[in-house]
DNA sequence: TTCATATATGCAGGAATAAGCATATAGAGG
DNA sequence: CCTCTATATGCTTATTCCTGCATATATGAA
């Protein structure tokens, strides 16, 4: 009942539902959200924590990289259905396609090097932004 | 997108989700809803105005009733394998057994009536109330 | 230890939400 | 027309939520 609560409220978001659409295609970290998404460090982070406390991503560590990933074995059965459910929907929707093309290209660089300030890496630049589409 | 959003939000409460499991075993009226829920009628209208305009639930006119009720057919495929996957969890649910089983008590009076303030019928009472059950 | 980099989090301002109260609307029946 | 009853809604307040900014924590390397 509470879990309930927290799964809906965790989705009703619209950041928060594009971020899970990248876990479709693959694992990812801080770095690599705040790349496609083109959003803040600490909201990336935000995100990514609050799907986690929400039962529906889990987290390694990797050196410096938090990487998230979905685990379906270890997800709650509710959980897991409520998230197919609403994951469903997104093959089709065309800012998810974009987002999960865009996440193929990214690299896992942190902010700093994500921003251009990284002098071991200056070349890793800010990915393209396309228009808003909707 | 919008109406993943929207979805996701409407099922984001307590209240609403303990509305939506009445509608498993019948459809229902503003004044049965505040009866069983023990909820004051704006509160109870304004739910069920917000799970119909999320396409969960459609409305008729009865006279001076307005009966929701649930209708897989129209109901957008995104939203339907939502709401399934969220009202399986209620099946075991202990408070939400006892709400439906509260239901069919209901009687289909008004407001005035479950206030025990109606002339014509000042034998309806409001259903007695279990203690909170989690 | 000290530095560099990636991630997490405390805090504050502003926006969105929820609920009660009072009132408006709508249908049924004189 | 008027009255009664059921439902919807405007307004106000309290609370929660979202986000940016700054800062803290964590890991790896020198």
């Amino acid at each position: 009942m509470k879990e309930l609560v927290k799964i809906h409220k965790v989705l009703a978001d619209e950041s928060r539902l594009r971020v899970l659409n990248l876990f479709m295609e693959s694992s990812c970290c801080v770095c690599e959200v705040m790349q496609v998404l083109d959003i803040s460090q600490s909201k990336a982070s935000r995100i990514l924590t609050a799907l986690h406390d929400a039962g529906i991503l889990e987290v390694r560590r990797e050196g410096l990289w938090a990487v998230y990933f979905i685990d379906g074995d270890t997800m709650r059965p509710v959980v897991k259905a409520i998230v197919e459910a609403t994951t469903a929907a997104f093959t089709a929707d065309l800012q998810m396609v974009a987002d999960r093309e865009r996440l193929k290209q990214a690299e896992r660089v942190g902010p700093a090097c994500a921003r251009g300030m990284c002098r071991n890496r200056p070349e890793a630049t800010r990915l393209e932004q396309p228009g808003q589409m909707e």
